[in-house]
DNA sequence: CGGCCGCTTGAGCAGGCTCAACGTGAGTGG
DNA sequence: CCACTCACGTTGAGCCTGCTCAAGCGGCCG
């Protein structure tokens, strides 16, 4: 059982016979260290990454050098299921912690769609769940303010390491620097210290030492509009 | 031909027996009014919707009764190929102006992704490219000004609706208000048409009656830094 | 003809940015 | 083991982009 399998079972409980070939398919694994490039803008690849620990981003490098982050990817993510296809590129992946990864090669992904209905629909749900989560952040940044945009992601992150198993007494990990939460949002680094600061003042959410801790998770979706839905996740724990 | 084929062979040239497929997938089709909803959030759904003429976007209402648009759908795109999969709808696809749109039933996309690989790879395309669509856009949201966010966004629309023969002289149909680009582009109706004034100033571009006319597109991709590789289309008129 | 929707412009306000300085902790080399 | 460095976080001050409120205008439709 690894954080891969954990995150397809969001979608559905997988068949024995579905996991063991998962677990199979991962269990050549690989440390990454940190602030590592794992696919470049403008090249092309043939393997497919799943993140089993850490965390990484998706990003772009604008001709001003500002750079946006436009994904985040937890434990249990793929990182270029889809991208396979492209001729090429058009963002960057990379680490941004220490992480450790599994390649699956593309065969092996074609023999599963090929052979294994169930796990291509858990696949074709991750993208969705992908794509479903670029149009929230939009959403973040073009109707929420700083403040809320902030508390909006946290409640995000949240909820997807919860499904993974990653979170405990409100409290997960989040290896990010204020500059690539800006990066993120769409916000100076001056301005995101600040938001932190009333964040916290408002007993809302607390993030040092590249963690974030949500006291009253319930209080925090209230203030930051937050409506799990969008994430498709079964397991949408009632008691929020 | 119509718009669809023309998308789909954006990707790669259609068999003559994929193109005749497609054509009598699309024939039957139906007019629909402006502003008329055609996917609620919150529902079901088990048809597939095909643009073949006018304008229609998803958007999201947040709780402050806020608008945001997150897609435009332009002749020739699928509305919800991918959402078919999921529970529950989390976005609402509308009209903005009279469509001809053609519906296509589930089975008959299940038995193209059974028996027509060359299609199958072409709807897949589609979603990669709306996928980048997205990411484009949120790096608009974050990292651009006013001015070149809507600069930027009328390229892509120049460089989408080229692709299926709907530019002439610079000039594209684009039924919108201002209120709805600023719900797009997350700004006041107030700055919308201040920043459409000193585009138009500038001689970069002309927002009225519902089309817009880019004189020298190059030029205004110069300032947009607008790069048209995220839309993945075969046809990237060098000339640009 | 009147009403309404959308566009335009002005004026003042504010959220978020830039620049700048300082604090703090972890790692490194002497 | 301590001093140094460097990256990151914090805070202040002033500016500017974009917002709100408000009013007027123009064209389309009933």
């Amino acid at each position: 059982m690894n954080a891969f399998v954990r995150k397809l079972e969001c979608y559905h409980a997988l068949s024995e016979s579905d996991a063991e070939l998962i677990i199979n398919a991962t269990s050549s694994t690989r440390i990454v260290g940190r602030r590592t490039e794992l696919i470049r803008e403008g090249e092309a690849t043939n393997k497919v990454h799943v993140i089993l620990d850490g965390f990484a981003c998706r990003y772009k490098i604008l001709a001003n050098g500002a750079r946006q982050i436009f994904a985040y990817l937890v434990p249990g993510d793929i990182c270029d299921l889809h991208v396979a296809r492209l001729d090429e590129m058009d963002q960057t992946v990379a680490t941004l912690s220490d992480c450790t990864i599994s390649e699956i090669r593309r065969p092996t992904i074609l023999d599963i769609v090929a052979e294994r209905p169930a796990l291509t629909r858990a696949f074709w749900w991750t993208m969705l769940v992908d794509e479903a989560v670029l149009r929230e952040w939009i959403t973040n940044l073009g109707s929420r303010n700083a403040e809320i945009r902030i508390a909006h992601l946290f409640c995000e992150i949240h909820a997807r390491l919860d499904a993974v198993g990653l979170v405990a007494d409100g409290m997960f990990e989040l290896p990010l620097t204020q500059q690539e939460l800006g990066e993120t949002v769409g916000l100076s680094v001056v301005h995101v210290n600040r938001s932190l600061k009333t964040l916290r003042e408002r007993g809302l959410a607390t993030f040092r030492k590249h963690s974030v801790e949500i006291p009253q998770i319930k209080r925090m979706r209230q203030f930051s509009d937050f409506n799990p839905n969008y994430l498709h996740l079964k397991i949408n724990s009632p008691d929020y």
